[in-house]
This record gives C-alpha cells, sequence and structure tokens, in this order.
DNA sequence: ACCTGAACACCGTTCAAGT
DNA sequence: ACCTGAACACCGTTCAAGT
C-alpha cells in the first residue's frame, strides 16, 4: 500500500530523472555513476534505488519519457485535414527535436544500450512505435491526395523512411557536430537523385 | 629496445583485437570486460595490458583497424576514370559495408563512446576523414562529368551526404534490424521529393 | 621485453536498521 | 513506505616478481 500519493511518487521518479539526465549530458551515459546521480539529486543511493530498481532502468524511463519530441503541432495540423508531405514533416519533426528532445549525443548512447540491454532495446521500440503512429497520422492526409489506394499503408511506409532519414541526422549531428536542418536536407536529396 | 620484431607486435594486438571483436559482437561493449578477453585470447590480464594502454586503446585500435570496410575496388574504378553518380558510390560503399565492415550494433556503440571519451571521438574522425578521401576520390570523375566549376570541392561536399545517409543506414539497420540497400535507399529518396 | 596473477580503488546493488 | 549508508561482489588497472 502506498502512503504517498501516485503523483507524489512520479514527481520523485522525475526528480530522479532529471537529475540523471544534467549529469547524461555533461559526462556520458556510462561515465555516469549513481553516486554523481546521488550528488546532483541531494538524494541517497537508496532513495533512487527505492524508485528504480536499476541504473538501467532509470535510463529507460528517462527514454519512455524525454525521447520523442512533441510533435501534437503537427498532428492538430493533420486533424484539420492538412496536407503536409514527407518532407515538411522530417523538416518539422528535426526542428523540433532539435529544441526540444535530448540532445543527439545522449540519444546515440541510449541507441548503443539498446544493443546489449533486450529491456533498453523494447523500450526504444515502444517509443519508436509511438512516434510512428503520430506521425503517420499526420501522413494521411497527404498519402489520400496522392491518390494511394491504401493511405493508411502509404502513410505507415513512408515513416519508416521518416525516421530512418531522422535517425541519419541525428548521428551526423551526434559525430559531426550540430548540422541544419534545411541544408541537411538538401544535400541528402541532391545525392540519391538517380 | 624491442625483444621481438614489429611485425610480432602488430600481429599480437591483432590477435587480441580479434579476440576482444569476438566478444563485443557477442556481448557489446561495455558488458564485455577484460576478463572476458582474457578468457577469449587464452592470455592474462597483464599481457592485454602490456599490449594496450587501456580499454579504450583497445577500442580505438579495433575502429581505426576495421570499421571502414576496403573500398579499393571503387577507387580503382574511379582512377580508371569511370563516371559513378552518388548514389552507386554508396550502394557500392553499403553493400560492402553489410559484407566486411563492423556489424552496425558495434559501430553504434563505438559512436556512443565517442561522445564520452575525446580520443575515440579524434579516432572516429580520423577514420572518418580516410573514408570521405576515398569517397572524394571516387566522385571526382562523376563531379567532372557534371560540369562542376571546382570538381574536387563538389566532390568533398557530396561525400558528407553520402556519409551521412551511410550513418542513417547503420543506426536504422541496428535498431530495427537488417535493411535491404536498394530498397532502403529509394524508399529514402521519394521521401526526400520536394 | 613480455608476461603472470594477486592487490587496489571504484562501481552497481543489497540490506539491516531508522523514521 | 520511504529512506540511510555501510557492506558486498565485481570491474579496470597496476605492479612486484618471473622468464
Amino acid at each position: 500500500m502506498p502512503r504517498v500519493s501516485a503523483a507524489y511518487r512520479e514527481a520523485r521518479r522525475d526528480e530522479i530523472a532529471r537529475a540523471a539526465l544534467r549529469c547524461l549530458e555533461r559526462k556520458g551515459v556510462h561515465e555516469t555513476s549513481i553516486s554523481d546521480i546521488v550528488e546532483e539529486s541531494g538524494l541517497s543511493t537508496g532513495a533512487i534505488y527505492s524508485h528504480f530498481t536499476s541504473k538501467a532502468e532509470l535510463a529507460r524511463y528517462i527514454v519512455g519519457r524525454f525521447l520523442v519530441p512533441k510533435v501534437d503541432g503537427l498532428e492538430a495540423q493533420a486533424s484539420h485535414g492538412a496536407v503536409i508531405p514527407p518532407r515538411a514533416i522530417l523538416t518539422t519533426l528535426l526542428r523540433s527535436f532539435a529544441d526540444e528532445g535530448l540532445p543527439p549525443a545522449v540519444v546515440l548512447q541510449f541507441w548503443a544500450e539498446a544493443m546489449v540491454d533486450p529491456e533498453m532495446n523494447a523500450e526504444m521500440l515502444r517509443t519508436a512505435a509511438r512516434l510512428r503512429d503520430a506521425l503517420a497520422h499526420a501522413l494521411r492526409p497527404w498519402a489520400e491526395a496522392s491518390g494511394a489506394s491504401d493511405p493508411d499503408v502509404t502513410a505507415l511506409l513512408t515513416t519508416r523512411s521518416v525516421i530512418a532519414l531522422a535517425q541519419g541526422w541525428i548521428a551526423h549531428s551526434a559525430v559531426f557536430g550540430p548540422q541544419d536542418v534545411d541544408s541537411y536536407l538538401s544535400a541528402v536529396a541532391s545525392v540519391l537523385e538517380p
């Protein structure tokens, strides 16, 4: 039986997660020790372990909570039937990611974590599925307008490429420094001309 | 003064690196402990530390040695003046990567490492520079044939996008499983149409 | 010079004891 | 129930001693 409300518990988890995230941005995922998070959060080791079963679960919580930036604006436009082509969707996604998402360097480390930790992998795929659904919804009017025989399928298939290109932008930004969204996309588009 | 030849030393380093790589493919970068490598290589802890100053230096050696697949065929064709457009270069790069490069999951973990370890970052950029030069050389005839005012600059700028798209393919393959090169590229190209 | 393996400092996690 | 902090098992690295 909880002595404190579920809301209090969630707030506490968030507090710990935000302290951890500040450490991750400074030091990276596996350079950040529990004692760093203890120091940054002002709590004790045991306190953190009473809210998360492991460092890995804390990392998964951060992914689920902070990886995907809000794409609400996009979904709202789409709900009003606005036709937004894939490239515009991708541009909006990358811009909002640059503003509110996790820093590319941190995302890269979580992807790497997912290569090794099956539960992180599952969390990553869950998060990707959420993003994919949001994008598919936003692409639906465009798929219909372009006369696809099954607009839902077309929208869904297109999201896979949108996500792949977003991953390319994240990896490239992380390794080679911040990339301007527009010039990145046009440079990449010109390479793919047949 | 070395008691053994430089060639012996290099062979020993390679032997250790290959044993380490087998561990990395099985268990991931930071799940692989020195004692795993000790076991896999049949040597002792001290033996490994007499050839590499740290686990991090061993990882950097693996990157420098095994990350970039041979692109010799490409360079040979280009030397004979063959005009190969960017997309064909990218296709060849990804194919040879799928055949001989490090597994995408391992590459992702090295990128992540580079976010945290400045020396790994430097090794990564050195490796990227080598790849970029090879690609620029292969793109040179195409840049000239397409009437660029400065073919060298055009070729070099184009390589950045080729590398970015290759990174996208690697990240997407690592997170979502193996991706067929051709269908990946055409899906991604159709998204970027204006 | 190359190698051995015990010893050391530090990390993630646990757990008896407090409130 | 939530929290404390000492204790534990394990990791990367070092180093005295062997060949």
